[in-house]
DNA sequence: CTGAAAGCGCTTACAG
DNA sequence: CTGAAAGCGCTTACAG
């Protein structure tokens, strides 16, 4: 492996000026560094990140902690910030909690991080006291994606879950229906989201603008998941006098009603009504109406976010922040909502 | 921050011995050991892995190459590959394709892997001639994962595209369809896969095999995805005399098809019949027939493997392995696909 | 603008 | 079983 002393050999200057040339330092004369970088490309030198990185003080490495990479929203948000971080010259070292306790305590209670990277992007994930104290403790710039626990000095991007969840119901009432049910998240599934509490609020203060008062049968925590709203729905179907419509705390509770709607011989949307939130890739292939969030935009802004914070240079978007970076929701109807059936129609 | 000096003071021994006993080596005293332990607790020390790197010429990083995160197939390869290296104390560096030529210039053709990394998991990507050169030039142990090109040296898992292909086209060819056409991936694909073609060669040969010449009016290229499988479709309804059963190279392009097909007013499985390859997390959802694969099983081995030849102890999988590792595929019979329609029952 | 020297925080022969 | 010393391959004041 050829290293820094045969590059500045063959250039004739001193593993200092070629250490400054091959990162633009300015301090270097243009003769000089199209010396050092002939004699590095000839030599085909890369410089070994371990010892740059040790000698420098930096890591070079930003952390992505994500819930389950394999998760639609986080995919995008690990993909996005992959790119904008590699442009920037970090690597990205993923840690995928996976529901795992013993990974969660790996990655927020021991030394994973410590020493090993420049900064943090966690993302969904709420902490627990000690995990929050020792995230403190390290003493590193981080960005926080979507709703979980708010640390100390890091700053949040997310978007209004309470006001997507309002425009989903409304459209459902808006529609006609009355008896809208609300499927969401358990606050002890394994992945620990707390988006949905913001979702079943927004449900409910919807109704209530409406004057309909929030009926708890119709309400029913389960999996953030495919099989969570499969189940959720096929509960909803044995309590009797079901709803006219659903609204899913997420697209893949919404399809699991779908599942579990079918699969109970019920017509989407000429019997029931559903609804999700996110936008997931495949709301289309199933004509999911949903209220469109962008994973890509948050990664994007929470990358920017956290390189401006490690190379002094602070990006636009959460410059003077003080609360968090909220992005937009849309509205985006397909062919799972429409009007309830009339008394006359459903006797066709 | 503790160093190991700091560590070393408060256990009264020289920071060598600290270093023994903290990664375990048997020549250190039990009671040396206990100190050690005690101290480092206490100081909450955690070895700087830069320096720990530098000095012992290992990265303890694997690179994981993946086309694109946000598909179902590599975000399963790399949730499973990740909490596996994490175990055994490698990081892992993720670098994703995302069919940007510059990230595979820089990623597959530069130093980003250099120095880098202890090994490398390859997935899916065909290499072109100077890419292959300069991946053989590293000269580091690697895993190739799913198709793609055989890197010498570097073992292989996947499962049988070709056989896959034939169990599918054939399950067709069992319920009565004699028009099958077959949807596939474009060989230019931004993110060029080469699984289609042994794929359609597997469709092929089960046509061939059934004494039924290959129309190629009927095998239509296009994108590997969604949007290829609606595009694909729709090509194919446009030419008129319509197949009764379609074998996508993929479940996201059976997606596609169901989509188009939807829209174009056909029933399936009444109308057309679709079947995939991948059992895709979302295929129950849809309904529909595959032939799965387990990207949690080709990434567990691929994972298993690479650790085996880093820690010298090879894993068992691919020990005496000449050729690649293949794994089995199953056919996921759901709702569609059916019996060709009679005339009688066209009738109807 | 450039170089000599110290230092980053570990690990590894080598010696005992 | 343990320690002193060299070395991993860079970067960074410091001096000029």
């Amino acid at each position: 492996m050829t290293r820094i002393d045969d590059v500045a050999r063959l250039a004739g200057v001193s593993t200092a000026t070629v250490s400054r040339a091959l990162r633009g330092l300015p301090t270097v004369s243009a003769a000089t560094r199209h010396r050092v970088l002939a004699a590095a490309e000839q030599l085909q030198y890369t410089v070994s990140p371990n010892a740059s990185r040790l000698a420098g003080g930096r890591t070079g490495t930003v952390a992505v902690v994500v819930p389950r990479i394999t998760r639609w929203f986080f995919g995008v948000v690990v993909e996005t910030v992959e790119d904008f971080l590699h442009r920037g010259g970090y690597d990205l070292l993923l840690h995928n909690l996976g529901g795992r306790e013993r990974t969660r305590q790996r990655v927020l209670r021991t030394a994973d991080l410590h020493k090993r990277v420049d900064g943090i992007i966690l993302a969904a994930t709420p902490l627990r006291a000690p995990e929050l104290a020792f995230l403190s403790a390290l003493d590193l710039p981080g960005v926080i994606v979507s709703s979980g626990t708010n640390v100390p000095g890091w700053p949040c991007v997310r978007i209004d879950d309470v006001a997507a969840a309002r425009t989903a119901t409304r459209h459902l009432l808006d529609l006609g229906h009355q008896r809208v049910a609300h499927i969401s998240g358990d606050p002890d599934d394994e992945l620990a989201f707390t988006a949905h509490l913001d979702r079943r609020r927004g449900y409910r203060e919807a109704l209530r603008s409406a004057g309909i008062r929030p009926d708890p049968s119709l309400d029913i925590e389960s999996r953030f998941d495919v099989d969570g709203g499969i189940r959720a729905t096929e509960e909803l179907l044995r309590r009797g006098d079901p709803p006219t419509a659903i609204f899913a705390a997420c697209d893949e509770m919404a399809m699991g009603a779908l599942t579990a709607l079918r699969d109970a011989g019920l017509r989407v949307p000429d019997d029931v009504s559903v609804i999700g939130i996110d936008n997931h890739y495949l709301a289309g292939v199933l004509g999911l109406t949903t209220v469109a969030q962008s994973p890509t935009d948050q990664g994007l802004i929470a990358a920017k976010t956290l390189l401006g914070a490690l190379t002094g240079r602070p990006a636009d978007p959460l410059r003077a922040a003080d609360g968090p970076v909220v992005l937009p929701t849309r509205l985006v109807v397909r062919e799972t909502t429409a009007p309830p059936r009339t008394p006359e129609s459903a006797a066709r």
